[in-house]
DNA sequence: TTATACAAACAGACGTGAATGTATATTTTC
DNA sequence: GAAAATATACATTCACGTCTGTTTGTATAA
């Protein structure tokens, strides 16, 4: 096979991003060799270092296919949470499970970025733009858990840094959880979990009143 | 630097250890070389290969030498609940948070075991043994659940499967987030955070409510 | 319209470096 | 002097990147 035409050879792009992502998935990243994924897309190296620099070039490539459940949570608390913060919020927390439970490929990526990535030097930029999604992600939160409790939505003694944090850790807790090994229905579920969440928050305890 | 005594070489193997869980955290552990171990223990390859087989023998005792949070957890879960079993979980989950922010090690190791550590064919036994810790884990969770709805501590509706899910990965999630970027007081705020998380169970509400 | 020149899209071979595992040399302790 | 505890030297493998070859789509000029 040599020289194909615009589509064709669009077509194997996609075939060896479909095939890495399959790789990184079972394998692992760091175990993937150039040529495992060459081979489960039916190509050569050839094909490979025609179409991307290297593996990290690839795993951009294979990310930058999806939007991640956390981009998509600062896209949405981006806009306005106009009158019921904590609403808005309960929302935006259901839409985000429900994503990564509905689309295969969303679940791929997520996977492998947070359970099959090492931490090595190549794939530093990724991960840096990935702190800093978490980073801005987090500071809407606090804005958010911020309006709740000026508009009595949560009680005046909640803590919205904290509060950021934890509902946070939950929903991408939840999310690992459920990648990794899917022994509950995370969709069906999706509403009860975060208002069960919600439901804590807003009857928080008084921090003093909580030691030991 | 030769032959040792019986404690000298045990020291050395204390040193490699040490080396490795550093360079593991590092660089991730499919980047860490046995080359990198050795040197950053002052040794060579040659003491590397005495007192281990290879890379995934060093992280096995890399990994032996804590208690992890999640097997701790199973541990004192084991015990007889009592009469307030979710009191009694309380005091586990918090003990947990607290001792993964106390031991500089255990954070090394969890950090390692959960963001560094790729999915390659090596370290299979290791990840198994994982999987089998987060099942029982689960289990008891439910049982402990279980018997809170049937003492009456939550209301009949909450499904101890899925608040047991819920539970892990609330806790799994905080102490990911922090070991990951320490931007919050774990320590402090773990009871704050525990009691709002099991007020939330209490007050939950009945899952046909949740919709959406 | 057709011939021609060029470049796209690969496949395959090659060289290289790095990491691994092993075998051996070197000390030192007992 | 034997064996433990390491350093050093060596052989092998393996993935990577590069280079070259081959074929065909495609633009251009006649």
């Amino acid at each position: 096979m040599v020289r194909r035409t615009k589509e064709e050879a669009e077509a194997t792009r996609v075939q060896l991003l479909d095939a890495a992502e399959r790789c990184f998935r079972e394998k692992g990243v760091a175990s993937t060799t150039l040529d495992d994924i060459a081979k489960a897309a039916g190509h050569t190296r050839g094909a490979v270092y025609w179409h991307f620099e290297n593996k990290a070039d690839i795993f951009e490539a294979v990310c930058e296919r999806v939007v991640t459940p956390m981009q998509a949570m600062l896209g949405d608390l981006a806009a306005d949470p106009g009158s019921d913060p904590l609403g808005y919020l309960r929302k935006d927390a259901i839409h985000v499970l429900r994503m990564l439970s509905e689309c295969e490929r969303v679940q791929s990526v997520f996977e492998i970025k947070f359970c099959k990535l090492d931490g090595g030097p190549d794939f530093d930029r990724l991960r840096r733009a990935e702190l800093e999604t978490h980073g801005r992600c987090l500071s809407m939160l606090e804005v958010i858990f911020e309006a709740a409790v000026r508009r009595g939505q949560l009680p005046a003694h909640v803590d919205p840094k904290v509060t950021a944090e934890a509902m946070h850790a939950f929903i991408g807790g939840l999310m690992r959880s459920w990648v990794e090994r899917h022994d509950f229905d995370l969709r069906a579920h999706a509403p009860w979990l975060v208002d069960t969440f919600l439901t804590g928050l807003r009857n928080a305890p008084v921090p003093e009143a909580s030691t030991d």
